[in-house]
DNA sequence: ATTAATAATTAGACTGTTCTGTTTAATTTG
DNA sequence: CAAATTAAACAGAACAGTCTAATTATTAAT
């Protein structure tokens, strides 16, 4: 029999709380009353905020990659048509949300990622760890003679990476997914051979 | 003669201190230490940090859209070289202030868009004000078929704006702007005829 | 198997600091 | 002298984190 509380289930609080609200405009007793347990366990469990906050970027960073690598695994489509698919389903699962919140690893990484240099390391590791699953489809598609070969996977991937953040970026304040579907079409018509 | 204290001296220096350390990590003391000012000016000056914030924004909003239309009124380039050159010198202001800040407008309305309504409003305003000040230019360049035309003025501006943006992102935790400039390569090499 | 000892977890009151904003009085300007 | 501004002490709430005690789970001994 194991304790009373468990600290995955106040990590996805965290994640929920923090990729809506931000890191300074969350306090502590904010993430103690939606799950539900006293400022003891949190302490037991949690050295500080920053740390709390830490393992909250790597257990989604890391649940997101493998979410991406199975994804990529078992998608029947060419691969420059997988990884379009891949950002539309991400845009879905935007607008579901109402644009309200976004990703967390990016959020951190704009909010505090140069204030607290634990965070901002810990962001740009999952990014590149993400950065590391598209290369290779990109790679694919080079070889397959689907996508422009001026660029590396890896720079191409670094290009949808960031694009698609700064289209996402947008919908927060336009609330409408509009210039989020232009920037996939621009973008998958732009890299095609 | 004037009062002691001006609005602009500590609109100033709430524009840096809210680019490079956010707006929920900054309390007025921070902003009252670096101006000088003491509290009961502040709140003679300013209704609420909201509001500060909000002026703080709507003055770099309006003077950035001016740099904007100075420089491309100044540039004796084609359009699409004059575009590159832009977002070059954006780059170049960048690397200068160590990829510490970025861009308060952006910055802002990803920390709190969505949380405090009248300074995502704001911040939005001012992005397609400065998306109106690339369209036409790119409507040039279109119309000296220098750029494609698959995709209107604006639909391009917004594609820059958010690609820009995304990498400018990225240099805030990789403290490099390769892929910024790698961006900037990749753009304006897809977008030109 | 039961018990005793130990370790981990739960619980929330409490501390000291910082937060935004208020208030009242002094000072400066037109 | 009247209005605007300056000045800083003050208020109340929220902040991250600590502390002591209680309860619960695990381990060791019998």
């Amino acid at each position: 029999m194991g304790y009373k509380y468990n600290k995955e289930d106040i990590l996805n609080v965290g994640y929920e709380v923090f990729r809506k609200n931000g890191y300074h405009n969350v306090g502590i007793n904010e993430i103690l009353k939606e799950s539900g347990i006293p400022k003891g366990s949190f302490y037991n469990f949690f050295e500080s905020k920053e740390d709390f906050a830490q393992q909250v970027i790597n257990q989604y960073g890391l649940s997101n990659q493998s979410l991406m690598e199975k994804f990529f695994e078992e998608s029947s489509l060419t691969p420059i048509e997988s990884l379009k698919s891949f950002y539309a389903m991400v845009m879905d699962m935007n607008e579901q949300d109402n644009y309200a919140g976004g990703c967390l690893v990016n959020n951190m990484s704009m909010e505090v990622g140069r204030n607290i240099d634990n965070l901002g390391a810990a962001a740009n590791q999952h990014f590149i760890g993400w950065l590391n699953v598209l290369a290779p489809i990109i790679d694919k598609g080079q070889k397959l003679e689907e996508i422009i070969t001026a660029y590396s996977p890896m720079e191409l991937a670094e290009y949808l990476h960031a694009g698609f953040y700064g289209a996402l970026s947008r919908t927060k304040v336009t609330r409408s997914r509009v210039y989020m579907d232009i920037w996939l079409d621009i973008t998958f018509n732009l890299i095609k051979t």
